[in-house]
DNA sequence: GGGGTGACCCAGT
DNA sequence: TACTGGGCCACCC
């Protein structure tokens, strides 16, 4: 098992993130399911916390919850980004069947 | 050690 | 579509 520490997880949600190309989304539920894996750990909970204690650095616009809803307080701010790159929006949140992403390893 | 909190998820109603 | 309840797990008193 792959067992990181709390600050490889970190490394390797952020880094994940990065991936993410323009126009797409992932879930918080998703990026801890690709994870799992090589990290040993699965939770969406967590990757939520994450994001927002140290998502400044990524495009963390791009990640959003399953049924497509911003995190609270920048909906405005990630639903411009979202528009201009061209992200599917349904009224106010993400139409994420079309725009939901995974790494294909 | 114990309890509350949160940028979550899913099934049921 | 909205709300509820249960499960989840790291973080912070």
């Amino acid at each position: 098992m792959a067992t990181v520490t709390p600050q490889e997880y970190v490394e390797e949600v952020l880094k994940l993130v990065e991936s993410i190309p323009e126009g797409r989304v992932m879930s918080y539920g998703a990026i801890a399911d690709a994870l799992a894996e090589r990290s040993g750990r699965n939770s969406a909970r967590q990757v939520g916390t994450i994001m927002a204690r140290h998502g400044g650095g990524v495009p963390w616009h791009r990640v959003v919850n399953s049924t497509g809803r911003m995190p609270p307080g920048h909906e405005q701010e990630t639903r411009q980004r979202l528009l201009s790159e061209g992200v599917p929006l349904r009224g106010e949140r993400v139409d994420i069947k079309r725009a939901s992403w995974q790494p294909d390893f």
